[in-house]
DNA sequence: TGTACATCAGTGAACGCGCGTTCACTGATGTAC
DNA sequence: TGTACATCAGTGAACGCGCGTTCACTGATGTAC
């Protein structure tokens, strides 16, 4: 069947944002391609009608995360005080149960590096993380603040998504919270 | 072939030693069965007469390790200041670079968690880490602090990992190391 | 305007592979007679 | 002391399963005549 002529772009669009959802959801080791391509409506063969492989689509994603500034984690660097904004946002209950729209650092970071793959796609998220930050601040420990708090923000989300006490969770999101707001807010 | 008493239980030990290293150092997923028992100088069909499931060795590796006090990031709460020698073993090239002696929590609580199976294990670590921070800090606000040190030091090391690039890793390290120093020493 | 052909996104069976797991079997050693 | 048997850690072939990937094929539509 021959489709109009902005189709196939649209289909390809389709699969990389469920793909860019449930890589950072489940991970991308348990995102198939199979279970992918049924989300999006279609069967896996047509996959490699779009990608040459599962890791062009994952650096494909990597770039659709980079830019898009939708994601609550970019959208809060505005405002009166934009590293509060961010940190009222980003360690939220909400960020850590919808990590299909979050950051993708928490979730995806590591198994990037444990895949083998060392693409310089994960080191742009982190740098433009990190001079986003830098910008915000202004200050004389900028860089060192940028990384620590780019580092707080990620190993809290990390923990309170790892324990499966809720109370535990929610006392980890809201601790740190507090804690780097006496500290990082400028 | 019938072994002296205690071989089952050295061989046992091995198992969980060899697997405590790789669950640490490639994830649990990657670490597989059969290049696990192989690695032990075994076969796989072995496995399973020491282990009733890989999630049951999981387990127990779990265990292992909680009770262990020979990890690097367990060993450093003594001294003058705990919280500082704890703070310089843990951040690192070091401890980056030698994954299957060190921390536990940057590389398996993620994977603890996506693997769905919410043992309070992973509470557990979390847990004690905590209460070992609070003891050396005997401040105010211990309990917050607590959590957004191990934050912090679980986020540095996650994304120190996860580039690629050698001199932001360390950068990673380094300045987290310093802002905690002045903000968290006790 | 009507017919023949080219296009190509998507189909679905099949590929080899490694996973966790099962199980009938081996054979060196400890124990019983 | 010598022989027969029981034990059981470890062997290795095989299981079903889902993975990523390949490929001959389909068939609705746009284009050419």
């Amino acid at each position: 069947m021959r489709y109009s002529e902005s189709h196939k772009a649209e289909t390809h669009q389709r699969i990389v944002m469920e793909a860019s959802r449930r890589f950072r959801r489940d991970g991308i080791g348990a995102t198939g391609v199979q279970s992918l391509m049924e989300a999006v409506g279609l069967t896996h063969g047509a996959f490699y009608a779009h990608f040459a492989s599962k890791d062009a689509l994952v650096e494909e994603v990597l770039r659709s995360i980079a830019r898009e500034a939708e994601n609550p984690a970019a959208a809060a660097i505005v405002g009166d005080d934009p590293i509060r904004s961010f940190i009222d946002v980003y360690l939220t209950p909400l960020h850590r149960d919808t990590a299909e729209i979050g950051c993708p650092l928490p979730t995806m970071s590591l198994e990037l590096a444990q895949r083998g793959s060392p693409s310089p796609e994960t080191d742009h998220l982190v740098v433009d993380r990190l001079d986003a930050f830098e910008r915000a601040l202004a200050r004389a420990d900028a860089s060192d603040q940028s990384v620590a708090l780019l580092a707080s923000l990620v190993g809290a989300l990390v923990l309170a998504r790892s324990v499966s006490d809720r109370a535990l969770s929610d006392r980890i999101l809201e601790a740190t919270r507090r804690w780097l707001l006496a500290r990082a807010s400028s």
